[in-house]
DNA sequence: CATGAATGAGGATTCATTCAT
DNA sequence: TATGAATGAATCCTCATTCAT
């Protein structure tokens, strides 16, 4: 992606590594791309601007790097769901409650997230997270033809819109637990003890794609 | 909203505040609140910066009035939509077709939109969205109450989730049209000319929601 | 002093003059020839910038008009008391009374009096002022060598270095009624009520006086 | 006095210290608070903008740093004068003549001290300047007590009160050796050569404090 | 003549980046 | 290699002054 990545970074102990994405996936998220302050992140993980500048090119290329850590954890997620593999509800139903469980314990990495999908250097961006959504729109697209196939789902859809349809759902989800303005958003459509209720917009959730997607 | 919302600015020419708010709408869609240059907005739109300062108070104060600016103008075409009433789906195939071409004609608005939903001043911008996210609430609600009753949708699902999930397929199909990133993310879901087949999209979404809501 | 000295200021009504000049005062005294703003002083005056702008060839011109008004009303009061001829003493006296009263009357004269002795212009200020140190300074002078031959003053003593150390007595007085600073500084000499003990420090003052000029 | 003085300013070399300090004093001296450049004191200082803002949170941080140095240099002079005790009057002497020598060779620190006293600002400058103005009064007072009791200054008189009159005495010398303003006013009191007369000055005042203080 | 909207130069402050130690 | 002090360009905001109405 980058012509010489990181050399050095990698190079350095796991530990100390972590320390500066998550400092820095915790900054960017918190503060958007232009507030973030590499003194900051430095400061609070514990190493030197100097060292930073080492590890990295550039405010961008830490940035960068820090979106592509994101991208790698949740794909790490998404992999150990798909890995086994069942009926597509099934899937679904794990995915949403990953998206329950994983969105909380990792608020910084979903609000990054948030923020990466915003105009600025979205096109770099893409470029780290393409592959990521390339995999789940063709996971979730060929699940929909097999369950097209075997499982009895409507013959009439076009698999890929309604794999974008699906993973819609689960984006607009992943947000509305962690980013304030959608958890804002999420308790008004339904009420301010929604956030204590996953089983709730769970079950609903389900019912709503099953609901979609297969004919009885 | 705001204590003392902009008397100055309320005063000067409705071709004039136009200029300035699209100007403003424009610079902090593409560049993001903090890249966004209140020097540029002033040379784009044609005044001083003196000007623009006694107009706002403050950059964020124009950032919020822009953003008020934005909601209005979606909240406006949600109401002829709304204003004329008929059953559920002609609603939501009438919002999709809107999204379609609102969006494209109106780029940054919907850009800043997707800004304003970032984690940076959310609670601010939350203020001047949740009257209108409320009455889409509500309103999807109750007309899938009112389907419920009356056009045979699915009598187990409840109305505020559903609505919810409605409105989230809503949104990113909003951004999906004008974002960069979400316009690389259908392309890939899809295909290259997904943007160029508005009916495609359009009548599987139709398909999606109705599936999801009506039980044949 | 001024080539062309605000023609249309002088026909303007006396009220009018009176509320600019005053107006102008009391911001040049609270915030300093810096932070005084023209526009806040044009708003409080009850006029426009422009107005302003008419009988004032800029700022320096305003705080210039204010400083000489200023000096004028200090010069009335000396002239009321050095009218009615007597003894040095009894005008000491008078004049300790005078600065106590007239101060606290118009603190922002005195305020204003006292931002004048400061660095900044003080060149052009001191045009201003120094006819009026110049009365001061010979009216005492001759007032002392008066009492040399008459009031059994000492003959020891040069009669312009004692006007000098007496009116430097008298300007700090003015001050320590007034300003802040000077205001603190005299309770921590004295003690924190000797703001409401005129009569103690009058007297002090006076015996201090009379002890350095006259022999018993 | 500040929650956090300074720690980056105390560590760098007392030269480069030194260096700011007086530079900062000379400008805020001449041009006020307000009026005086922070870009310019970092140019003639011969450090960077960001470097001042490394040491100083804030121009007023500044200002109060070059505030209480030139406080601390006044105490140093008077700490000298007080620390050999003698009688009062041979005090007062030295005093007067430090003054004159001390005020002249650093100019700028009386200059900044006379506009420290002005308005703006002074309730923050005042704390940095009480407890010398304290130790001040206490010792001149202190000194009346005991020329009362031994040297045979008069019994009818408050120390206090003649202890602020002579240190009133003390300190529009020290203007009137440094500021445009004064300088004037007293070459206009006495003579244009005055400010080259300093024995005539001193023994004047001198007698000046004696009349008042003592019987005969 | 009076007004006050408009101007834009000027200045405090921030922070990504460099480089001597 | 690691450090963090130093840099200075960049930007928000203010306000004296102008001038069209």
């Amino acid at each position: 992606m980058n012509p010489e990545p990181n050399k050095k970074f990698i190079d350095i102990s796991e530990k100390k590594r972590d320390k500066i994405l998550q400092t820095a996936v915790a900054e960017f998220a918190q503060y958007g791309y232009d507030s973030a302050n590499i003194n900051t992140i430095a400061e609070k993980a514990g190493i030197s601007v100097g060292s930073i500048y080492k590890y990295f090119h550039s405010k961008q290329d830490l940035y960068l790097t820090a979106a592509g850590f994101t991208v790698e954890k949740l794909k790490a997620v998404l992999n150990e769901i798909i890995s086994s593999k069942t009926d597509f509800l099934s899937t679904v139903e794990r995915i949403i409650r990953a998206i329950q469980l994983y969105s909380r314990d990792n608020i910084y990495l979903t609000k990054l997230y948030n923020e990466m999908t915003t105009e600025n250097k979205s096109e770099l961006v893409w470029r780290i997270v393409s592959d990521m959504e390339g995999i789940t729109a063709n996971l979730y697209a060929s699940y929909i033809r097999e369950a097209q196939e075997n499982e009895g789902a409507r013959k009439d859809v076009d698999p890929r819109c309604f794999a974008f349809f699906i993973d819609n759902l689960f984006i607009v989800l992943q947000f509305s637990y962690c980013c304030e303005y959608y958890k804002e958003r999420l308790k008004m459509f339904i009420d301010d003890n929604i956030m204590a209720n996953d089983d709730l917009l769970a079950g609903q959730l389900i019912k709503f794609i099953r609901g979609a997607l297969y004919l009885k």
